[in-house]
DNA sequence: CAAACCATGTAAGCTGTTACATGATTTC
DNA sequence: GAAATCATGTAACAGCTTACATGGTTTG
């Protein structure tokens, strides 16, 4: 239930609406979560059943109702508790690992193909982790946040991509000499 | 649904049970999951209603049936499908941004703690995972696997933590600095 | 005039976790 | 004699994703 934290999070420097969370959220690389997720609507109702959260209702001619959501003093405390307890280490899910295990089914050209693939995806994310921290940069300015931390997680979710790409490089370079070189497998 | 892969991955090799299958997934750092998610029951009775797995079954005297699983030619083939199909990118997911992200409500002996606290929890998984390997060896011995790619798992999944060990390092510097030359707790 | 943005929600489902249930055998 | 290992399963739930549902406004 890290998304509960993550609202909290936001909400504790500034009230904002539901659309501007899920914005600002999904922008982040602090917190992964689908796009379309519309997950945000129903824990911020689960938070104001908590007492965490409370809105202001603004009345629009024609668009839907929109609430803009404050922290309450217990929503902070709960928060504060929670940043502060035991924090647990990184899972790491990558289901190319379970691929990779049963790559020796595989003939050398498809392999080949396999890991050349897999470091277009890696690129991909890399563009698609510098524009998120583009647009971070505008929302934290907005909902005024101190930089600081933020930076620091940009910095660690650009580098596991980094590394992971000079990793797969590595297995290409390996693979490519038992191709031409000597068969290891 | 990478665990129906997993598990196919493994047959590949070599018929298991189920409770072989458990240790060894568990074990492989590829796979990451819960240690007493019986998952794997759950799964090998789908697969086998797919037709991907077959068992033999033998009685025992007091124990459970226990039942030896064996892949099918077309479990081999969906398996290999799927490996060559496009692979998807790691997920980053760690609650540890998260609390990094509301870390400005902290004071500095706190956000002190916290840091420590982190390195302690990664420092805890790079023996986890050492010991890990250390079974994995062990594991891909009996169970026939080439170790080629076992080996760049392991060593990717090390120099993750490894990483991030050096990431709150450095953290941990910059705050330090900031706080009063020194004293750090 | 199409695409992207603003704005909020519901329903169904998948993946995996936690906890429960049982009980013999081997090792320290 | 306690702990770990062998051996297989069930039930309930948490967390998140996907898809559905609606419709006005701004920007290119």
């Amino acid at each position: 239930m890290t998304i509960k934290y993550a609202i909290l999070g936001v909400l504790s420097r500034n009230p904002q609406t539901g659309y501007d969370l899920k914005r600002i959220l999904f922008d982040s690389q602090a917190f992964c979560c689908s796009d379309d997720g519309n997950l945000i609507y129903k824990t911020i109702i689960q938070l104001l059943k908590e007492g965490l959260v409370v809105n202001e209702a603004k009345k629009q001619a024609d668009l839907p109702t929109k609430k803009t959501w404050f922290i309450t003093e217990s929503g902070l405390s709960e928060l504060k508790k929670w940043v502060v307890s035991t924090p647990e280490p990184p899972q790491i899910i990558n289901s190319f690992f379970v691929r990779l295990a049963s790559a020796d089914l595989l003939e050398g050209s498809e392999l080949n193909e396999l890991l050349e693939r897999y470091e277009n995806e890696i690129r991909m994310q890399i563009l698609i982790q510098q524009e998120k921290a583009r647009r971070v940069n505008r929302d934290i300015k907005s909902a005024k946040c101190s930089t600081n931390f933020w930076n620091a997680i940009t910095e660690r979710v650009m580098s596991i991509y980094e590394n992971e790409l000079q990793w797969i490089g590595e297995l290409k370079g390996v693979h490519g000499k038992s191709i031409n070189g000597g068969n290891l497998i």
